[in-house]
DNA sequence: CTGGATGCAAATGTTTTGCAGCATG
DNA sequence: CATGCTGCAAAACATTTGCATCCAG
C-alpha cells in the first residue's frame, strides 16, 4: 500500500486552511483523504500527538468522549454548539484580576484554564432567530 | 452473588458524606464496597447515569478521559489539581454582564459553561510552598 | 546506512449494552 | 406478578502500542 509522506505537515496545512474548526482524529483522516491522501488513523493520531507534544497544536476533549485538535495560536476559549455541533473559539472572559481574585479566595494556585460554554453559535442563533 | 440494593440512593448517600469530591466511576464503585456493599461496575456505571438524567448528579469529563460524577448543587466550576489530581470546586468567575458582553460581541448564545482550570490546590500550593 | 514516519493489526481503557435473575411494591 | 434493579459477560468506542517496512537525508 502506498504510504502517506508527511502526515503532520499535511495536518497543519489542512488546519491553516481551515481556519476556525476543530477536528477530531476522524475529520483529520478525511480531509486528509480528500486532499489526495488516505493515511492510516494510527499515523494521524501519531502525527497529531507529536504536533500537540511540539506544541504545534491543542488537544482539547469534550464531553462527547472525543479529542478535537486545533491549532494552537492567540488563547481563546470555545463554544459547544449544541446546534451544528462545532467548537468555535470565543474570546477568553477571564482577565489576570479575576484570575488572581480567584487565587487570593481559594488558595490555589492557577495555571491554564478551559472553558467551554454550551449554546448556540452566532449561525445557528441566527436561524433559531430567524424562525420564531 | 448477593444483590445490592439501592445502588443509587448508596452513590448519593456516599457523595453526600464527602462533600467536595469528584467520583469516577471506579472511585464510586470502591467507595460503596468499603460500605459493605459490592456493587458490580456495571449497575455503578448505571445508577450514576440515572443520577445523572434525573439531575441529582452532575457528570463531568475531564482531559484524563475519565468521567467524575458529583452532587449537583449550587453552580461552581473546578481546578484539577496537577499535584493531587484532585477535583477542586472553586466559585464561578464569569457574570452575567461578562456573558452578556461575549454574546454580544460574538453572536452567540451561551448556555452553561464548564471551566476547568488547572494547578495547584490550596493544599498542594501550601506543601509547594513550604519546601521553597 | 540510520532514524524517523507509516501501515496494519492487535491491545488497551473506559464506557455501554444484552440478557437473565432477583426483589420490591 | 409486573416493573425496575442488579450481576455477569460481552460489545462498543475511541485511543494507544508493537512491529515490520519504507523512505529521506
Amino acid at each position: 500500500m502506498a504510504r502517506t509522506p508527511r502526515i503532520s505537515a499535511a495536518i497543519v496545512d489542512l488546519m491553516g486552511r481551515h481556519e476556525h474548526h476543530a477536528w477530531t482524529l476522524e475529520d483529520l483522516q478525511s480531509g486528509l483523504a480528500e486532499g489526495g491522501a488516505a493515511p492510516n488513523f494510527s499515523s494521524v493520531f501519531r502525527a497529531a500527538e507529536k504536533l500537540v507534544a511540539e506544541g504545534a497544536v491543542l488537544k482539547l476533549l469534550l464531553d462527547d468522549g472525543r479529542a478535537r485538535f486545533e491549532l494552537a495560536g492567540a488563547h481563546h476559549d470555545h463554544l459547544h454548539c449544541t446546534g451544528c455541533d462545532e467548537l468555535v473559539p470565543v474570546p477568553c472572559p477571564i482577565d489576570t484580576a479575576r484570575s488572581s481574585a480567584l487565587e487570593a479566595a481559594t488558595g490555589v494556585e492557577i495555571g491554564e484554564h478551559r472553558i467551554v460554554f454550551s449554546g448556540l453559535c452566532s449561525l445557528c442563533s441566527d436561524q433559531a432567530g430567524s424562525r420564531r
